[in-house]
RNA sequence: GCGCCCGUAGCUCAGCUGGAUAGAGCAACGGCCUUCUAAGCCGUAGGUCGUACGUUCGAGUCGUACCGGGCGCGCCA
């Protein structure tokens, strides 16, 4: 139960009271809105309800709000005011014993709180990264990596049993070319080699992994090992090593990234197990498809696509997208009623596709089923110019090189910082400076500050006892400030989630951490006062908490010291 | 040409799903350390919210049309 809950239960309690009273014309309420004011003096909660009831009640909008204003007075006695303003807003302040009490209220959930309780088993299939088998991960997976596992951890904080899905596009064409590619390496063919494969990869990692194939490696991933044969003439065996290659690379950056999940599932299998081939059938029995050129095509203008796609190509293989179907034919048959796809906004033409499918298979998969989180372009910049080239991919800024280059606090923190809907800005510079523009320093920074202070209280012999703050002696306008904050923790969390936006985390810790800076300037917390010492001290624990608690869902660390 | 995303301070971005005087951080300028970490704080300056209509008590937020930028429009994935 957040405070802005409460402040709705207050209000519906009193249009009640006024309806029982005959004070309302109505008894239909709108959905009640308890926004929180820009500006302080305009209260810690207020209402549009009153100008919203105006017209049905052929009354100014204040003429309502002084009813309610009286029937609030009845229903509760936790305000220190409640004022009319403006055009006919009604402004709540509560008083500040309110706000003490909740700090010990949010004190005593400790490191849960936030987090809403599991009610039930909820599922939920988040699909991130995916990432083709064919060379390093590169910035794009990272954010998509970031925004996804936080996602997670989001969804798990509020109620969700989560399950983490990696798709590996490890068929097709794409797998072939890459195989071509490292066999013209073993054979040492260059790039501006004529014989060198059309859409062959350029990248440096192909050579190591040309070498690791020559020289007969061994390497494990997902469980399992393969040894490479050596003989580059055998494309089959080059195939299975350099896609268990790759797939252990990006696993250990993914990894080192802190970013694990649950399930791994490859495209291949569903060629092995028929079900691309059951899709298929299954489609054209429902009538939703048609031979034309020697294709088959699906007809998913019927499912609001701009033109008709084709299956099956006239040499006879699938396009990319029929495995699609099949792979979420698979996720809604393990029994996913929600699953959420988080992927690079270049991919966003396949969300017709894929849905239109499923309808196309008329198993009763909703329409909006399964949801999308896209996320746009990552730009890199260093030294005020954008880094395009990698050592290891030629193309593009490999995400392993940006951890070693600023670590995975940063880079967690910043793939995270901006709306996925925006395009990101990732300043190497900022994000490996050790200052006050950087804003994990900044955050983390007030955490370690909280740390310092306890061991300087310790240091000094002070002995620290929880039971005996008193909250009521934090009334100054920082200390109250800070609760509020705190207070709003949970539906940052709730909002997030439910809105896809992992950067409203960030925001949320670097306003809060701008608080317990201007605390930390204008008051000591050790002082003579014994009394004062502990209740602050109190305060800053549960501060510390919330900090790292909510760094934790971004996957990023709270350091003790800095 | 069509579809999706974006356009807010010089730069990078918020703006709580329609509220009151549009915010923060960089960059610029001026202050604050013999006392818990100055990786910090306080202050000044900076705006036609791309443009124009519309919807209503009320628009940065919703709608339409333009302008500008990105991405996607294959029997590639």
């Amino acid at each position: 139960m957040t405070v802005r809950n409460s402040v709705r239960d207050i209000l519906l309690e009193a249009l009640n009271l006024c309806s029982r009273d005959n004070l309302l014309l109505t008894a239909e309420f709108p959905p009640l809105i308890i926004e929180t004011p820009a500006n302080p003096e305009h209260g810690d909660f207020a209402t549009n309800v009153a100008m919203q009831l105006a017209k049905g009640e052929r009354k100014s909008p204040r003429a309502v709000a002084e009813i309610l204003v009286n029937k609030i007075a009845e229903a509760s006695n936790a305000f220190e005011r409640v004022e009319i303003a403006g055009p006919g807003f009604i402004n709540f302040t509560l008083k500040k014993s309110e706000w003490q009490t909740l700090l010990k209220e949010i004190a005593s959930s400790g490191s849960s709180y936030g987090r809403l309780e599991s009610s039930g088993s909820r599922k939920v299939q988040v699909e991130f990264v995916s990432a083709n088998p064919t060379g390093p991960l590169h910035v794009g997976h990272g954010r998509g990596a970031a925004i996804g596992d936080t996602l997670c951890r989001l969804l798990d904080a509020t109620g969700w049993d989560v399950t983490r899905e990696f798709y590996y596009n490890d068929a097709g064409q794409q797998i072939y070319n890459l195989a071509l590619s490292v066999q013209a390496r073993c054979l040492g063919i260059e790039p501006d080699d004529p014989r060198w494969p059309a859409d062959g990869y350029q990248g440096e990692y192909i050579k190591d992994l040309a070498k690791a194939y020559l020289s007969s490696e061994t390497v494990e991933t997902d469980g399992h090992s393969v040894t490479a044969s050596a003989n580059s003439s055998d494309l089959e065996s080059i195939r299975i090593f350099a896609v268990a290659y790759l797939r252990r690379e990006q696993d250990i950056v993914l990894k080192a990234f802190d970013v694990r999940f649950d399930n791994y599932f490859l495209e291949s299998s569903l060629y092995t197990s028929g079900a691309v081939q059951d899709t298929v059938d299954r489609i054209i029995g429902k009538g939703h498809t048609y031979e034309e050129g020697g294709a088959l095509w699906l007809r998913t203008t019927s499912f609001g696509d701009d033109k008709d796609r084709v299956m099956r190509k006239s040499d006879g293989g699938f396009t990319y997208f029929v495995p699609d179907i099949a792979y979420h034919l698979d996720k809604w048959n393990r029994g996913f009623v929600r699953v959420v796809n988080e992927q690079g906004a270049d991919h966003h033409s396949t969300i017709t596709r894929v849905r239109g499918g499923l309808q196309a298979l008329d198993v009763g998969i909703p329409l909006g089923w399964p949801e999308y989180l896209l996320h746009q372009m990552v730009t890199v910049m260093r030294g005020g110019e954008e880094v395009k080239i990698s050592k290891r991919a030629g193309g593009y800024v490999t995400l392993g090189e940006l951890i070693d280059e600023v670590g995975v606090d940063a880079t967690r923190y910043f793939f995270v910082m901006r709306k996925p809907d925006s395009q990101l800005v990732f300043d190497i510079d900022l994000a490996k400076q050790h200052s006050t523009d950087n804003p994990v320093y900044y955050v983390q920074y007030a955490h370690a500050r909280i740390c310092r202070i306890f061991e300087s209280a310790a240091e000094s012999g002070f002995s620290y006892d929880p039971a005996s703050a008193r909250v009521e002696l934090l009334e100054t306008d920082e200390e109250i400030r800070i609760i509020k904050s705190l207070a709003s923790l949970p539906e940052t969390i709730q909002s997030a989630a439910e809105s896809f936006e992992p950067h409203r985390i960030t925001s949320y810790l670097h306003n809060l951490a701008g608080e317990l800076h201007s605390f930390y300037n204008c008051h000591r917390v050790l002082s003579d006062d014994p009394g004062l010492t502990t209740s602050r001290l109190f305060m800053l624990a549960t501060v510390a908490t919330v900090i790292k608690s909510a760094l934790g869902l971004l996957g990023v660390s709270a350091p003790e010291r800095m």
